[in-house]
DNA sequence: CAGCTCTTTTGAACACGTTCAAAGAACGAA
DNA sequence: TTCGTTCTTTGAACGTGTTCAAAAGAGCTG
């Protein structure tokens, strides 16, 4: 949380490791990247064997086979640990749903599809993702799903939800503006989900999978019927507030304020 | 987290205490409660002295004179400390809102006077409240603001929305169905205005203010519209949905539901 | 090989939230 | 008073995430 300008022992060693888009990272010294693998991967394992609180990090470092402070100097912190998994995920995500989506053109199925993807791919993570979402709620960390640092997991994630349009019959109706604001608000209603999700206690999370069917025609009836005359004043107003309120602090075009500038806190 | 059944020392001594809606516990030893008040009250000003995670139990107990073991004595955990805040606050708000109300019969204009006296009440908690925010997000802890246990906070919320729009001139031009809806609408608007606030780092929040000023209009123009003919379908389906999905998930109506039962987890 | 620099690894030590057996206080009954 | 019971208080001790000075490699130049 604080001390994020720390002195990094060596220089950026693996957190921020460039994972090229082209697949494969620059091997460099090839070991180290192989140390941090190990860690990371044996503390995925253990977290979804036991939870992420009853995780230690002795635990993670003793089951990997190094010690303490070598976790350490691959992850800042225990947190640190979940962002792999983060991006990891959003990944088998957006392939998953893509494959899904093969050949359906409609718009709210498309997207019932996208989302129920999600839910799937996130099954085995529920318990640990209960914990993970606390950590993710802190303004302060990096984790946040809002934070504009780093997160290129959000970039993919919307990416997806701009395929789930412009594939779908819906695209070519609607207007240019509010085509380049829905991927965004698809995106939050994917984290709408999300956080019914976390909170679902029912077995296989049934309630939020029927969360998802009943909302995703309501969704795509909301946007249909946006078109139309009655309800050109609303939407105006609607996309207003989006673009200049939302959209901004999920780290979209960071705001042409002068006013609001820079507002460093903390020491 | 776990060890919620605990094998408590004393007969739950202090934090479930029984604090009648009349007014004034019974004082029992009246010693006990003078501890326990004690200890809450060193524990909120230090809190809002230097945040939550700066503050440490052994500080508190410090300051207040005490054990380390007594403040466990009174509070199960750390956390515990908040939900006295919690209470206080809403509260606070209630009052305060109320009385900047009266008079103004306009809905947006009372929405909005509401929304502002929270964030005028919550003003000097800000830092303090981000850092509790993360806490609040667990839904395993009591103190998410959608837990079904406990927290009257929640009740007394709802009920200022409910005076926010019966207060108004526009309360006798709604059918009956949706205005039993809005008041926990409302709050649910007030949680979102609480999740921008919590991530707002403009100086004074006033990026949060001028979202209040321009999201009420908006609101109250929603629902207004909601009663013309063309807008019918689309409400009755968002108030399906609301009804039927969110209004269980934060304790309301418990769902007549038998297929989703009882899903206790967790040892 | 020696010497140097940079990266990687170690594990003891620190501060924290929390627990618990034991001690003390309060108070009524005998 | 003295005992017995219950409520209250204590502080050492445990397990945790995290830090840090120091050691060990790794790769280089001479």
């Amino acid at each position: 949380m604080n001390s994020a300008a720390a002195p990094a022992p060596g220089p950026e060693p693996g957190a921020a490791a460039e994972e090229l888009p082209g697949g494969r990272a620059r091997p460099k010294t090839g070991k180290s990247e192989q140390t941090r693998t190990l860690i990371l991967d044996t503390a995925m394992r253990l977290f979804q064997e036991r939870g992420y609180d009853k995780t230690t990090m002795r635990a993670i470092a003793k089951e990997a086979g190094v010690s303490v402070g070598n976790a350490y100097y691959y992850f800042e912190s225990k947190e640190f640990l979940i962002q792999g998994f983060y991006d990891l995920m959003t990944h088998a995500h957006a392939l998953d749903a893509t494959a899904r989506m093969e050949g359906v053109r409609d718009f709210a199925g498309r997207l019932q599809i996208s989302l129920e993807s999600w839910l799937d791919c996130a099954a085995e993570y529920h318990e640990f993702a209960a914990q993970f979402f606390r950590t993710a709620a802190d303004p302060d960390s990096s984790l946040s799903p809002f934070s504009n640092e780093s997160h290129p997991a959000r970039t993919t994630a919307v990416a997806l939800f701009r395929d789930v349009l412009t594939g779908s019959d819906l695209a070519p109706k609607l207007d240019t503006e509010l085509a380049e604001l829905l991927p965004d608000l698809l995106w939050l209603h994917l984290m709408v989900v999300v956080l019914y999700w976390v909170f679902d206690r029912t077995p296989d999370t049934a309630r939020t999978r029927e969360f998802v069917r009943r909302s995703t025609p309501f969704a795509a009836r909301v946007i249909s019927l946006s078109r139309y005359r009655a309800f050109r004043p609303l939407v105006r107003d609607a996309t207003g507030l989006i673009q200049e309120f939302i959209l901004p602090t999920i780290g979209k075009s960071p705001l042409p304020s002068a006013e609001y500038g820079a507002g460093r806190r903390r020491s």
